[in-house]
DNA sequence: GAAAAAGTGATAATAATTACTATTTTTTGA
DNA sequence: TCAAAAAATAGTAATTATTATCACTTTTTC
């Protein structure tokens, strides 16, 4: 069904390549240093192929935008209340033990989840104003 | 800051009445039933005021549209990986207390646990279409 | 290597959300 | 109680992320 696509090739390259669980206006920017040519559209019809096969999660919507991550693997994540950053974090191996069984005992296809909290930078900044 | 407003004490009513999870155009179209000319903007305008206020939480955006629930205790939910539904789920005391450990420790504000999968309905359709 | 299938760039269209503004509702405080 | 100030609203326009379209190019098939 899908041919080989070295457009689709570079954008999964780029979100294997950041721990930042960029938007498709990251990923596309980051293509065209690259692929000078390439299309916003092309980048959003291989994110949507990608995440069809896959290779790649929708792992949030920050301030109305999509946010991708090319880590599949099951993990935790932080998002930032104040910044939006998505930053992946360590859980206790309790924790994930019991998030296994759960969805294993449930036959659920996989989970996400999500701690909200301000990340090390905006706590630094809010720190500084409130000093 | 804020005053009180009836319109915005309906939205929360609609959204505290429901178990669905909906989106802006459905507390609209339940807000019209008893305030026929409130405006699209004024739902927009009040859940985002609700949201901050911590009286609702965006719980997801599903399909390109923002989910609301007016339930803002910690618990989970399951979205179906066909027909976008948020579904209230039970989980086991241990991962629960697991999960409350972990925003303890770590001082997270709050925590959005989604598992995925078919819900009891596609699942249905799903039998019915392989027989 | 030619026909068929899939992918692409450029651009237009869609749709959720936000911004704006004249008017109305709510609050304040004399 | 009531008039001025503050906040909220309806109606509508503007914004913006995402999707669709289509003539053309790349990849696959046989």
């Amino acid at each position: 069904m899908a041919n080989y696509s070295s457009r689709r090739e570079t954008i999964l390259k780029v979100l294997r390549s950041t721990k930042s669980h960029p938007c498709a206006e990251y990923v596309y920017e980051e293509c065209r240093k690259s692929i000078p040519n390439i299309s916003l559209g092309t980048v959003y019809r291989n994110l949507a192929m990608l995440e069809q096969s896959g290779d790649v999660i929708k792992v949030a919507t920050v301030d109305g935008r999509d946010r991708y991550d090319g880590d599949t693997s099951t993990h935790t994540h932080l998002i930032c209340t104040r910044c939006g950053r998505v930053i992946d974090i360590d859980i206790s191996s309790e924790l994930a033990l019991a998030l296994e069984q759960e969805r294993a005992n449930n036959d659920y296809q996989y989970i996400q989840l999500n701690f909200y909290s301000l990340c090390d930078e905006c706590k630094q900044s809010e720190n500084k104003q409130t000093i």
